[in-house]
This record gives C-alpha cells, structure tokens and sequence, in this order.
DNA sequence: TTATATTTGTCGAATATTGACAAGTCTAAA
DNA sequence: TTTAGACTTGTCAATATTCGACAAATATAA
C-alpha cells in the first residue's frame, strides 16, 4: 500500500524507468503538474485514471481502488471522523446497489 | 440510516415540526435551497454540519458520521468502485494517524 | 560547466458551487 | 373556489475552486 495516490504514481513512475516529462506526455498534461501531483501538492483528475491504467498496464479496478481509498482516507483525517463512517459507508453503498436492481425491475415493467 | 443525507435532513426536520422556512432561517441558507438539498439536487455544505447539530441538539460526530458516509457511499456507487476500496481506505487512514503521532513526536523533540 | 530532471510560484481560463430571486405547484382551511 | 402557507423548480450572477500553462529556480549527473 502506498501512503498517498501521488507517492503511488512517484513509484510507477520510477520503477518504469520514465521521467516527469514523459509520463506527463502520455497522461496529457504539464510535468510541472505532474511534479505536484507526485508531492501531494495537486490532486490527480479523476478523468485521467483510464489513461494511467493504460500506461502503466494495470487494471483500471486496482487504480480506482487506490485512487478513492487515498480520497476517503484523507476526508476521514482530515474533517475527524469516526472510522464507523467507513462501515456506514459500507451499508449505504449496498443499499444503493439493492435500489438499482428494484429500480431496474420497475422500469423493466413499465414502458418508459 | 438513512438513504442519503437529503433524506436525513427532511426526517430531523419534519420530526421536528419545522418548516423549510423556519430550517433554513437557523442554518443560514434560502429555503428553496434548502429544498434542493433534501431532494438532493444539492450538496449540503460541510461548513453548515455544526449548526444542523446545534439546531437538533445532536452530536457532531454522529451528525458527520451520516455526511461522509454518504459522500464515499455516492462515490462508490457512481464510479463502481469495488467494496475493497473502503478496507484499504481504512488502513490508510491508520496509516496517517500513526504519521501524525511520530511527527509530533519529532517535533516535539526538535525546537520548532 | 552543461544538459536534463525536478520543483516551485504564479497567472488567467475553465469549471463548479453557492446564494438569491421569481414563478410555479400542491395542499388544506375558509 | 379562493387564499395562505409550504414546498418545488428554474435560472442567473457572484464566488470559489480547479486546472493548464509558463517562467524561473533548484537539483542532479555526465
């Protein structure tokens, strides 16, 4: 595990062999912005995971996994929550998967 | 648990006899706005989870528990991130508590 | 030194969020 | 059915935030 999403690109990044400025190309941005990401001092856009999974040949479910966790973790830190936050979140997320199916079913059934 | 915060909101206040009107005035904000939120085609602002707390005489915690666990639940749900996010969030959330403690440790043996 | 890699600061543009207001619907009491 | 109050919806400008870009500084290694 790695302690934050940009010290887990930092790691990508090197042990590939790549600089800023070329890891930046492929990603489509700025190696002075890269440079922050990598320092925790920019977020990465959510819209760039897919190309990072290409990159780097990884499951986009893995990045995604890494990318929210470190987004979840540093609310949590951040704002004090209690970690029971994590298991409520937990409940509401298999709630809104149960909602989906009904809903689906409902629509299934009706013509619209 | 409620199915979203929205909906949190509308219980404590319609269980309170109050108005949109008469909410909105306490937390500071437009009751159409307010509206908005309960049905949520809004986000409820962060800033405001203390005064929600003071108005119902609830504890902020418990108040914060219902907000962030809704946000990651949301996360989750629209960007179908797996289950295994929210355990790895957790341990990275350890992961910088820890931090925190062995820095203020440094600092508190460093004079700074 | 010189070249390359990385970091940092700053800017305006693009985006997103918010507050505010107007106008609409809905419901219940008169 | 009218009226009043509660609620909803749409919209817009102000505000805040994020992002891309560039310049300049520092760091590193040949």
């Amino acid at each position: 595990m790695e302690t934050s999403f940009g010290k887990y690109i930092r790691k990508l990044r090197t042990e590939n062999g790549m600089t800023l400025t070329q890891l930046a190309a492929q990603l489509e941005l700025d190696s002075a912005n890269l440079s922050k990401i990598e320092n925790g001092k920019r977020e990465f856009d959510e819209k760039r995971l897919e190309k990072l999974a290409t990159v780097f040949s990884l499951k986009l479910d893995d990045i995604k996994t890494e990318f929210f966790s470190d987004l979840f973790a540093k609310k949590i830190y951040e704002s004090n929550c209690s970690m029971e936050t994590l298991m409520v979140a937990e409940e509401k997320v298999n709630y809104l998967k149960s909602m989906n199916v009904k809903q689906g079913v409902i629509k299934f059934n009706t013509n619209e």
